[in-house]
RNA sequence: GCGGAUGUGGCGAAAUUGGUAGACGCACUAGACUUAGGAUCUAGCGCCGCGAGGCAUGGGGGUUCGAGUCCCUCCAUCCGCACCA
């Protein structure tokens, strides 16, 4: 084998790994273990494009050099598989979603295959095999026989809690449960029936059943959450979303916001990511506090974090969903206020996110009791504010709020200032916490911060207001009306819903005739024939979320193949955690949110050792399309060069980037893309055809993929993955553009030829030079630090400069040669096997070990130093290294150049960096 | 509006603790070899200038002997959140 023939390599070393299970991983006590995972991905019909191994060829870089370093790495790789558009496209053909999955995720292992991936192919799982889903099913139990102990801040067996309130009903429990729970006592308790008992649990459980507000989609028919909704429509699909209320599993994350937020101190996840989460979660520290209703028995509670402006406040005003607005309205405001509810209720989000500014509100007429003055303060209600945060309720103080400002502008009622620097303009209220109180009672003379603190207090006393905390996180809607997901393991008896027993699992997703929902608007699982449990009246008919499976799949791989548990015990704690998880920050609020939840929820229960389980996340960034352009001129069969397309009446037209190269058009190759320009006229700048471009997403209409399959063909799966990564920095988004992968190409070509000369290998056992061994360790340490730091297009480069120098010293030394084999191993390891077996070792390259750096390989025998004078370069200066008093003698010698110089002046300073550079200050 | 990030040649980009900005690659130019070149090799390639030299890291200011890097300020682009009381 003389010339560098990639396909022949290549698939050579595909089957050899196959068969000798190369990257087969065992637990090994000997060794370090390292636990490298790409997020799965869902299978789409359209295979991957160039953008999706960006992530995958990093990780497996990683996983590589590893491996060389001595660690134990699992690398695995599995899909996310239960998912929207396999069930779409079932409902379109009657396809069974199985059925194309699998042919998806052939597709995708072929070209995962292709670019020479380490996955440990024998632990792939897949989230809709039974066997896998088996543990979801099992892990959503756990959840239902658990409640969140808020005194020991963990979720804890529900067995615990249905022996305290055996013993002393409910009266000392503190849980994060349903608000409307009254107290029981253990009498009380231990009259009810079961089901009464049942009843009162679900209100516990941190998996529950509840009348939900839901984001409903028609189109899909079905609910998403909010992390699947963008902007009022579907985020996959793009269809529109509305509010409706359904009874719906749920699942109490919010028992966890204050540790998702707390935990994300000690990881090493990108800022981004973690201040996403934070904000998602929305933590926020205020007070609620009742207003006395006038006339009334009732008052109205409101959450504010400035309980400091108490006195500032001129109106209430509530959302206009709120219970009691028909209570208070009185007879000369009901028509109004019908009215307003009615408009506010037709007005979908979208329409309410998309008209911010518009002012609305209408007075009902009531008034409460201002709780420390005792004015009388207007009742309002408004859109503005929203059901869903707080208690509904705003305390509106429009002299440090921007919308109680504009509200209060818009509907003429008082503004009061209450902080004496307050800058309240005609335009503008002043929401800043600086300057003493003013016009506020008790709370006159303290500063804001003191007054918060001093308000809360007194609130308390008067036993009308306490101290909270607020979240926007809301607990996250678990059913799904769809067919291609989990089945639940739970069954329906008297209305009330019990588990199936662990020996029951998995429940199988039964076959159905059609996709769609029942006549009745039942989920597609109500039309399974004979699918009725063994105990009880149904099944759930609902399935599980698509973020289900992905929530502990990180485990599994840990242990996959286990049919007894979830994952074993010795696997759990040898593997541990994921060290390195890569993957796109569209997860952020999503999959990394609810995955992290289910972590530390199998955390309390003593079932895994982490809280967290993945100590370090990379994004890796987009690949959009690089789209390129023809110019029509119109109304003629004629196409124009873009340099010349503004002399014509012309409009673009999308090109197959594919038959573009260099921006330039292969002409031939066009006419056969679009038939229609067969005998159409293509006037040429420089005889050629230069074609525009434009950034967009890739997409098949935009005839922007490129696909790794052909690249793999042209340059090999060596050559792309190395230029993958010289593209840029892993974690940054850009355009796809294959231009510059020729330089790529030539590295590996020259790299070959580094050893084959004339066809044969034939390499000198000579002691390397200085200069030999000085560029291998140079080209060692950058990998270590290249790879230390993510910065893998670097690496790429350093590779190139030390292929050069060797190539220009005709380097022929074995002892340099089978190094930078190693060293090129990660990145290009098809190419690296065969050479390593070209040099005659018999085992594979990665059962070796990366060479060691040894810094004495890097000492120069003279260093030119620079001589600055005020920072400017003005001579070099040449002396050996070896001798210590050398950086003085350089000084002295830069000080006699700089006199002569400038003819006399003496110097003010001279600074002396090691090993860099003296400077001289005049 | 709030939060996060980014801004360096014709292009993708380097520059790790403040220390000779533009490594490496693409494109381009010239040359060599060649029947040929979409192969290979050599040289050049930020801008102005014949040159010495001067000017250059989004704009402006600051700290420093010295700033792409630190500080202030403004601008632009991208991403996320968005009536959150």
């Amino acid at each position: 084998m003389g010339q560098y023939n990639h396909s022949e390599i290549e698939s050579k070393w595909h089957k050899k790994w196959e068969a000798d299970q190369t990257y087969k991983v065992e637990i090994d006590h000997s060794r370090p273990k390292y636990y490298v995972l790409d997020m799965f991905p869902y299978p789409s019909g359209a295979g991957l494009h160039v953008g999706h191994p960006l992530g995958y060829i990093a990780t497996d870089i990683i996983s590589r050099y590893k491996r060389l370093k001595g660690f134990n790495v699992l690398h695995p790789m599995g899909f996310d598989s239960f998912g929207l558009p396999a069930e779409q496209y079932a409902i379109q053909t009657g396809q069974h979603p199985a059925i194309t999955t699998d042919q998806n995720i052939a597709r995708y292992k072929e070209q995962l295959r292709n670019l020479g991936f380490s996955f440990d192919w024998s632990r792939e799982i897949r989230t809709s095999a039974p066997d896998y889903y088996q543990w979801t099913q099992w892990i959503f139990k756990l959840l239902f026989n658990s409640w969140y102990n808020k005194s020991a801040d963990k979720a804890e067996k529900i067995e615990t809690l249905i022996s305290v309130f055996e013993a002393k009903g409910n009266s000392e429990v503190s849980a994060h449960a349903d608000e409307d729970i009254t107290t029981f006592s253990a009498d009380d308790w231990n009259s009810w029936s079961k089901e009464q008992q049942q009843q009162m649990l679900l209100k516990y459980r941190i998996t529950y059943i509840a009348d939900t507000t839901v984001n409903w989609c028609p189109e899909l028919g079905t609910v998403l959450s909010n992390d699947e909704v963008k902007d009022g429509f579907s985020e996959r699909g793009g269809h529109p979303v509305v509010k409706k209320t359904l009874p719906q599993w749920n699942m109490r994350i919010t028992a966890y916001a204050d540790r998702l937020i707390n935990d994300l101190e000690g990881l090493d996840w990108p800022d981004s990511i973690k201040e996403m989460q934070r904000n998602w979660i929305g933590k926020s520290i205020g007070a609620e506090l009742d207003f006395q209703i006038e006339n009334s028995e009732k008052s109205i509670r409101v959450f504010t974090t400035r309980l400091d402006t108490i006195y500032g406040v001129t109106f209430l005003v509530l959302a206009p969903e709120s219970e009691l607005v028909p209570e208070i309205t009185t007879e000369e405001q009901k028509a109004k206020i019908d009215e307003y509810i009615e408009m506010a209720k037709n007005r979908s989000e979208r329409d309410r996110m998309s008209d911010v500014k518009h002012i609305s509100g209408e007075f009902t007429g009531s008034y409460v009791i201002h709780p420390f003055s005792g004015e009388k303060v207007p009742i309002w209600i408004a859109d503005y504010v929203l059901a869903g945060y707080g208690t509904g309720a705003v305390m509106a103080v429009p002299s440090g709020d921007q919308r109680d400002f504009d509200f209060a502008k818009h509907f003429n009622l008082p503004i009061t200032k209450i902080i004496d620097s307050q800058k309240v303009t005609d335009t503008e209220a002043d929401p800043t916490k600086v300057g003493k109180m003013i016009n506020s009672g008790f709370l006159n003379g303290l500063s804001p911060l003191e007054a918060i603190e001093k308000s809360i207090e007194e609130a308390e006393n008067k036993g009308i207001g306490t101290k909270k905390v607020n979240y926007k996180l809301r607990d996250a809607v678990y059913g799904r009306q769809r067919y291609w997901g989990e089945p639940f393991p739970v069954f329906y008896k008297n209305g009330i819903p019990y588990l199936l027993e662990d020996d029951q699992l998995p429940l199988n997703l039964p076959e159905v005739d059609k996709f769609l929902p029942t006549e009745d608007g039942e989920p597609p699982l109500a039309r399974a024939e004979n699918w009725i449990p063994s105990e009880g009246d149904a099944y759930e008919t609902t399935t599980m979320p698509g973020w289900a499976g992905s929530s502990w799949y990180f485990f599994r791989f840990m242990d996959p193949k286990n049919e007894n548990e979830f994952a074993g015990a010795e696997a759990l704690k040898y593997w541990k955690e994921v060290d390195f998880y890569m993957g796109g920050s569209e997860h952020a609020t999503g999959h990394l949110l609810y995955s992290r939840f289910w972590t530390k929820f199998l955390y309390d229960l003593g079932i895994i050792e982490v809280k967290e389980y993945a100590k370090k996340l990379v994004n890796q960034g987009m690949i959009q399309g690089r789209s390129n352009f023809v110019y029509r001129v119109k109304n003629e069969n004629k196409y124009v060069s873009k340099g010349l397309k503004d002399q014509f009446n012309t409009y673009a037209v999308h090109t197959d980037v594919n038959i573009v190269s260099d921006d330039v058009l292969d002409v031939e190759a066009f006419k056969v893309f679009r038939p229609d320009a067969k005998d159409a006229e293509f006037v040429l700048e420089n005889e050629k055809y230069i074609c525009g471009w434009e950034v967009e997403k890739m997409s098949k209409s935009k005839y922007n993929v490129v696909n790794p399959d052909d690249l793999v063909v042209k340059y090999g799966a060596d050559t792309l993955r190395m230029y993958e990564m010289f593209l840029g920095p892993v974690e940054q988004s850009k355009p796809w553009n294959t231009n510059g992968i020729e330089g790529v190409a030539k590295f590996l070509k020259k790299f070959w030829a580094l050893f084959y000369k004339n066809e044969t290998i034939s390499l000198s056992s000579e002691e390397p030079t200085k200069a030999e061994w000085k560029i291998l360790h140079t080209l060692i340490k950058k990998i270590e630090d290249d790879i230390e730091r993510l910065s893998l297009n670097t690496s790429v480069s350093n590779f190139m400069i030390a292929t050069n120098e060797l190539a220009s010293l005709k380097c022929n030394k074995k002892a340099i040669l089978e190094s930078m084999v190693i060293l090129l191993a990660p990145y290009a390891p098809h190419l690296a096997e065969e050479l390593w077996l070209a040099l005659g070792n018999n085992k594979t390259v990665f059962d070796a070990s990366f060479p060691v750096f040894d810094p004495k390989y890097l000492v120069e025998e003279s260093k030119e130093y620079p001589i600055m004078i005020n920072g400017k370069m003005r001579a070099k200066i040449e002396f050996s290294a070896d001798a210590p008093q050398e950086e003085m003698k350089a000084t002295v010698l830069a000080h006699e150049l700089v006199q002569k110089w400038l003819e006399g002046k003496e110097p003010k300073k001279v600074i002396v960096v090691p090993n860099k550079i003296i400077n001289i200050v005049v």
